[in-house]
DNA sequence: ATCGTTGCAAACGTTTTGCATAAGG
DNA sequence: CCTTATGCAAAACGTTTGCAACGAT
């Protein structure tokens, strides 16, 4: 699966201020729980936050030592990981195509995705119009917004025009 | 998971007009691609469409003969069928907790849902400004749009109640 | 008669689990 | 020292596939 991120401003809309880094973060929902931080989880968040960009568990796998070398984590260490950073407000969670696809949350603003179902590409936007009227929509329902999922799914402009191109080629 | 849904009023917004029953339509569209009519897909159309319901492939099966009984129907045979449905355009497909979720597409109107993460109860919304907004959106970032998904997560109604409740009750 | 369809069993890909060992606090 | 975390192997889960027998057109 293809992936594009252009980095919103963070100064823009729905970002929050980052006063500790991801792992300083981590370090403290594991304090908060009683649970302790390892060389693994360690590792781990600095390999996620590396880059931004989705991804799912066997990229990220793929991304990290093979077994022997020195900084191997094991399948289900991972699988663990990607659950507590999710608890912990590290990452978000969400399922295309069958399979669980995280994207960066702390430090980072909402938004939203478009999915080219011609080529793979998952793009970000934002719109505080939309975010607006999730909730207006909501407290009409009386429903207790927590958080939402918006994937809008079409041709994307660079497949647009590939398409376009093609067709007008097969007309000479 | 439980699911409960009121269905939407057929005379507003997005519905569109039905001059085939699902079977006809998907007679047609087997028609058209050279597929064939058979006892197991005709008994499947009537069943998906005998309630209106969000259902996985489970919640079907489980709805269905057991093996040995009249018209019994396959797992395997079950699965190609919601494909082809889907692609019949008779069902629409979403995934929820790593599960395939289907509902009724064919003569349905456009709606979103809300996803109370407390009682798992999936509902219906419609809005008209919503969709107008998701194309102005697109049209700003030149994405040609298809479809979307849009899934609000947080607490129900109901849910609120119960648990504003039990906060009281905890006071005294 | 042809070719799509079915049921079976077995495979699939992703994610989870039980358990003995290792290691953080 | 106590408990949580890890790696391994194996299981679990939802779904798909190869194939021989069946059935629609």
């Amino acid at each position: 699966m293809k992936k594009k991120n252009s980095k919103p401003d963070e100064n823009s809309l729905g970002s929050v201020p980052v006063s500790q880094t991801p792992l300083q973060r981590f370090e403290e929902y594991l304090a908060s729980k009683g649970l302790r931080m390892t060389e693994q989880r360690r590792f781990l968040v600095e390999q996620v936050f590396s880059r931004h960009e989705h991804f799912d568990a066997d990229q990220l796998i793929e991304q990290l030592p093979r077994k022997g070398a020195p900084n191997y984590v094991s399948r289900p260490t991972v699988y663990r990981a990607l659950k507590e950073f999710v608890d912990a407000g590290l990452l978000r969670r969400f399922e295309l195509n069958g399979r669980s696809v995280y994207e960066h949350d702390y430090g980072y603003p909402e938004h939203d995705h478009f999915y080219c179902v011609q080529c793979g590409e998952l793009t970000e936007f934002q719109s505080e119009e939309l975010v607006r009227l999730r909730d207006e929509i909501a407290r009409e329902h009386r429903f207790r917004v927590r958080s939402h999922r918006l994937i809008i799914q079409g041709i994307c402009q660079g497949c647009s025009r590939r398409r376009n191109r093609r067709r007008a080629q097969d007309l000479v």
